[in-house]
DNA sequence: GACTTTCTTGGACAACTGTCAAGAAAATCT
DNA sequence: AGATTTTCTTGACAGTTGTCCAAGAAAGTC
């Protein structure tokens, strides 16, 4: 067993070994704050010392509750994810027609880009540090696919409410609304004021396109 | 450069101008050099170290043609994607049918995928920077509009070819191809080997919904 | 109370970063 | 040829980084 594994192996037993509860909820707190920073200022520039700083805990704790940092900005991408998925299943729930939907989901998207948009360069920050970095995919791939439900499910009520299949897969599905967000994210945050016009406009434009002319 | 014109120069001019070439020329003789490296390990992770040990310089003289980092970086991304836009100018001048732009752009994103897939993350790495650095925006959007327009002179053509309208404003066109080329991306770094295949079926299907039905 | 375990601190460490400047080397000019 | 300008190297600088660790605080247990 080498240092590494051995470093790795203290700290699973410690969790096991805690209260799991006390544990997971310190975890979550340090990671809440993080998630303040690490939206602020990326991945990259964002450092375990200006995390701390911005946290009413010290440097040195963060190495307490997270293996490295990749485990601790993982954590924390997959927390708000997590609690964002949700809020479209609603829209889901509630929509009686299909233009509603259409349209419900189209202001969910403009609403979320322009309120938590420092979240969401976040997540494409981490998405995109996959294409370099192997080590992030396997989670990165695992939000995908949970995103990638999330808009299917939006898709696939859409169609049935129309009475009408669906044309595309749902991977294409995803691409697509997650090319119009992101490229609306980018206006919106540079200041474009069409920015959440234009994407309301192209995904209620492009959503009736998936189903069966 | 005619006769006349060397006549009238200044012999000054003349040298000055030689000079500019020669430094332009190193420049991109630089760059060039440091997108291997850039494209290897993203804008994160990459030094100017780094990048000096892979050219035949010393990390001193990258000081010496550009101002900072951020200069460095984003005069390489510029000079790849300059000569990327041109390729799919070539698929527009061939086509015949509008069957054929479609089939030509499915395969032409495809192979670009798989081929300069690491160049194609190093822009996407820059692209996200500017959702976090002001400093990027301004050279990012440029980057951004003409890779629009490129988009919209294949879709726009495929338009006049089918002798049909389209329907949504090219930088929705763009954000759609750029959604489903960046989730191909991901995929095919992966080793998911249906990843391009995927895209390959999602532009095709995609691009005639443009069209009015 | 004393003890053990869990948690937190803050400092030390070595490695790395972008930047810069002084001077060597090379190219160019006179 | 020597003088001058341009180009490049080298080493140093001041910060910052992730990581680790010894020591102490706090909490829990008896």
């Amino acid at each position: 067993m080498t240092l590494e594994e051995a470093a790795v192996t203290e700290v699973t037993d410690r969790i096991s070994r805690r209260q799991v509860d006390k544990f997971a909820e310190r975890r979550a707190q340090l990671a809440t704050s993080a998630l303040r920073t690490l939206s602020e200022l990326g991945y990259a520039r964002t450092s375990l010392r200006e995390i701390a700083q911005n946290s009413e805990f010290s440097h040195g704790v963060l190495h307490y509750y997270f293996r490295d940092k990749v485990e601790l900005i993982t954590y924390c991408v997959k927390l708000y994810k997590a609690e964002c998925v949700t809020r479209y299943d609603q829209i889901v729930a509630t929509a009686r027609s299909a233009d509603q939907l259409r349209t419900d989901f189209a202001q969910a998207l403009a609403t979320t880009c322009a309120e938590d948009g420092t979240m969401h360069r976040l997540w494409y920050d981490l998405r995109n540090q996959a294409l370099f970095e192997e080590s992030f995919r396997e989670d990165v791939l695992e939000i995908d696919q949970t995103l990638e439900l999330m808009i299917w499910r939006i898709v696939s009520t859409y169609g049935d409410l129309s009475g009408t299949p669906i044309t595309v897969s749902p991977s294409t599905a995803y691409a697509l609304f997650d090319g119009l967000f992101q490229q609306a994210l980018l206006r919106h945050l540079s200041d474009q004021p069409k920015a959440l016009d234009d994407l309301r406009d192209g995904v209620e434009r492009t959503l009736p396109k998936l189903l069966i002319p």
